[in-house]
DNA sequence: GGTAACGAATTAAACGTTTAACTGTCAATC
DNA sequence: GATTGACAGTTAAACGTTTAATTCGTTACC
């Protein structure tokens, strides 16, 4: 007879008791091994370990985080995962996070304001150290806040900073309007459209306002916005709508990715031809703009330095920093390509 | 004097003892009212809920969950979240999750076995109510599994059903190649070849598989394969140098989004066009593939529809159902667009 | 008026851990 | 050979909920 072998009932898991109880031990040893915060013994370490694999005994996260206070998750909410920033933005906190030994719950709130709250009001009842938060909305969920006081929170991307009452980190939109506008005026473009899916979302209008101020600069360019829905084809249609009644601009800006699709897919339709009928300037870069014949000059968005900035804060947060809030503002680059390039010689 | 206002402690959180305090009533009826599951009274209620409101008391999951036993989480690992087929498919799954009221938590293995299996088991320490698992590898970490044995699983996309004790959802890869090359064979191709990033995952070498078998049965008819990592400039730099040693192949098959990219990257390069000097078939439908002036032709992968029937599945398997494990394979539709048209008239 | 039946609220025992406080044991120090 | 300290292990009390069992009061019924 080997082993005090009290055999646990037969539906339930195992617990830390019923290793105890096999190895012959204190529930404490048992947990001393697991946890490996106080030495024990090799010899009982093993039959610790030998009783736990008998057992299928792994350690209830809940129940250790219930009596510790303690444990390693962070929450992540966004607006959109099918978007192209956001689903690889969320990749990267994971990495980071996981790479520093965090779990992490995900919720998307699908641009509703109404889901967000309710969905965030569901994972911070789990209680997590931290919440990454890409609102859906400028009308942040403060309620949902007030009830997590301590909770450190890193707002990114679609974020207002002026308005909000926790750390952030943002790209500098404004500026990456101004500077693909600059760069068509300098073309000597007179006429641009900017083409955007919603103008409700603050990094658009950021985007918008960018351009629009640099514009107000020269006299004799105009600025028109063109918002199509989210929608590609949808979007493309009324493109081509626009251009029947407005006349072909000079340059299009598009403002997203599908959006830059949808202006491809006009062109083809009517048969017309970055940079030799019009200049084009996307947003986000992306590899299939690049691997055409006219590559696609577009405005890169450093989603990477976003997340690394974000976790950084968020663990300087965690980690007990209770300095002043910091907004933080990445800047974009314009890739240049041939769809800016002065019109080609022969057509 | 209106309540027996006993404060909690200053750092604290507020707990269910401090609410039910504050209103004068015992912690059962502020269980009650908060989980819905006994009537209260209607000023009482009123009441409590006025006391949890000045404490910014909200339930902790946590202890709730470990003392009822239930929470409705559902764990999600994949083995790469940048992979437009995964990560769109984490979109569906965590939608469909949370509609019916479920928390994710998510967890990405970066294709190495080693972290797999570590992250699984913190994943799994929290206790989820199920698991959707895309698998990096053939071999599985079954010895995991074997400390939750009535953990309900669905293994999706990149698994071996036949070695898989547990439900599965896989797209027909071997029915796709079997189709594409079908396809080009009718169209007089002779020469074709497979690109490939990498041959190691399972998915792959079906597609492969699938159209080896078609191809087997034409006797002038050769397949060649060509994996040249995941790095897309890369790939399109050893496609050119396959080119230069093997000639032009009369179609290509990218078995990937990126090597599509990869492939046109490398035709605009040497300076030919689909379909008129080969023919090209890519796989995963894209938008970028619709908008350009040749529209690819695309195997379309049913990543929704897998997304719904792993979701179903794990549905029923939560709710008790016991039956034998199901392995369900989704079909692929071949998109026929212009690049594998007959050669146009005039070049 | 007595009792049965019911509903609403309370009591107190869990759930599976961690951990402060405690008890031995053994070796080192004077 | 007492005293001290360090170390290893145990005891038992939490952590914040849920919930079975219980109490109490009210109403209904004969």
């Amino acid at each position: 007879m080997k082993n005090a072998s009290k055999a646990p009932q037969p539906g339930r898991r195992a617990s830390i008791k019923d290793v105890a109880a096999r190895a012959g031990v204190s529930t404490a040893t048992v947990s001393h091994v697991f946890s490996g915060k106080k030495h024990v013994n090799e010899a009982l370490e093993k039959r610790v370990r030998a009783a736990a694999r008998e057992l299928d005994y792994s350690v209830d996260r809940v129940a250790s985080r219930l009596r510790s206070g303690k444990a390693k998750v962070i929450a992540v909410m966004v607006p959109d995962l099918e978007d192209l920033f956001l689903s690889r933005f969320v990749s990267r906190i994971e990495a980071q996070a996981e790479d520093s030994g965090f779990e992490v719950i995900l919720s998307c709130s699908r641009n509703d304001p109404e889901l967000e709250r309710t969905r965030l009001r569901a994972m911070l009842a789990w209680r997590p150290t931290g919440l990454v938060f890409v609102p859906c909305h400028e009308e942040l969920p403060m309620e949902v806040f007030r009830d997590h006081p301590d909770l450190p929170i890193i707002g990114a991307d679609r974020v207002n900073p002026s308005l909000t009452p926790f750390d952030t980190v943002t790209v500098d939109n404004y500026g990456s309007g101004w500077t693909a506008a600059d760069n068509l005026i300098l073309k000597g473009a007179k006429k641009i459209l900017m083409l955007s899916s919603i103008t409700e979302i603050a990094t658009i209008r950021e985007r918008i306002r960018g351009a629009r101020e640099r514009i107000e600069r020269e006299r004799d360019v105009e600025l028109q916005v063109l918002a199509v829905g989210s929608e590609p084809t949808r979007g493309a249609e009324k493109l081509t709508e626009w251009f029947g009644e407005h006349g072909l601009p000079d340059a299009v800006i598009s403002l997203t990715n599908v959006m830059t699709l949808a202006a491809l897919a006009t062109f083809a339709q009517i048969g017309i031809e970055a940079p030799d009928d019009l200049l084009l300037i996307g947003y986000h870069d992306s590899l299939w703009m690049t691997a055409r014949k006219v590559p696609i000059t577009t405005v890169s968005l450093p989603i990477d330095d976003v997340a690394r900035a974000v976790w950084q804060r968020l663990e300087s947060r965690v980690a007990g920093d209770s300095s002043p809030n910091r907004n933080t503002v990445l800047s974009t680059t314009l890739i240049e390509r041939d769809t800016t390039l002065g019109r080609r010689p022969s057509r």
